[in-house]
DNA sequence: TCTTTTATAGTATTATGGTACCATAATACC
DNA sequence: GGTATTATGGTACCATAATACTATAAAAGA
């Protein structure tokens, strides 16, 4: 694996894969974090984030949790609420001005990334309604 | 950009391809760092680690510094150097198992990935030469 | 031999992301 | 109303990567 995402990404497409399977249904985040193997705390924090950004809903008390109503996000817009837009940075080497004339890199690798960004564009949280 | 590497891989690639224009010719850490403008130090650091793994060679003393040999790795080698190998994980988010039958991006992904591994493999220093 | 330039090495500092802990607020159920 | 359950929010801790600092070793040149 050569593309590598963060954690918290990782947290966040697992966890809102899972809700999508529940069809609205309110899950804790306990549960969440259980399904997925991941840390409770953290799975959280990350899941607040998406509720401010109104990714996924949530309410307090018993029977209550994380649940999906309409929202159907793809995965682009998690991936940029997560880890950033960082438009300005046309390098994945994160320079803003290229110390070459022409990157070292090249435009086969400025495709790759566009298949990957049409790739997480075209991927949506319905997608995942039959799943288990 | 999606895919963004660290700063040390960063560091590395530039700092090797700008040796890479300079035919063999010994350039001081200094001089690299405010080429491809990098912190001084952390060039200094890589570097050390690429001279261990061979990949480029040094000579201390005035009119001293990096230089290439015959040494003309690809940029994988030097991604794998870096960020490390992980053979084991088949998974960008970062889990050994997959909580979900399949996984939630799909081969699609498995695809992108092996296009960027093709690539990297295929750009060695050896084709920066006539750069600047 | 002395000085300067350079890489090397060890360690310390800083920033960041992930994790843990604790108190609070909301809600359901009895 | 009391209690249990759950999200929320703040803060603090830890590991790691990036960066900085300091001392040392090697080599060149005067």
């Amino acid at each position: 694996m050569l593309i590598r995402f963060s954690e918290g990404l990782s947290i966040a497409l697992h966890g809102l894969a899972y809700l999508a399977t529940k069809n609205g249904e309110k899950i804790s985040g306990k549960e969440i974090a259980k399904k997925i193997d991941a840390a409770e705390n953290t799975l959280q924090k990350i899941f607040q984030r998406l509720v401010k950004a109104g990714v996924v809903s949530s309410q307090r008390g018993p029977s209550g949790g994380f649940y999906l109503e309409d929202s159907d996000v793809d995965f682009l817009t998690v991936y940029k609420l997560l880890e950033g837009d960082d438009k300005k940075l046309n390098c994945p080497l994160g320079k803003t001005s290229c110390p070459f004339e022409h990157c070292i890199l090249g435009n086969d690798f400025k495709n790759i990334e566009k298949k990957l960004e049409e790739l997480l564009k075209s991927k949506r949280l319905s997608d995942l309604k039959g799943r288990s």
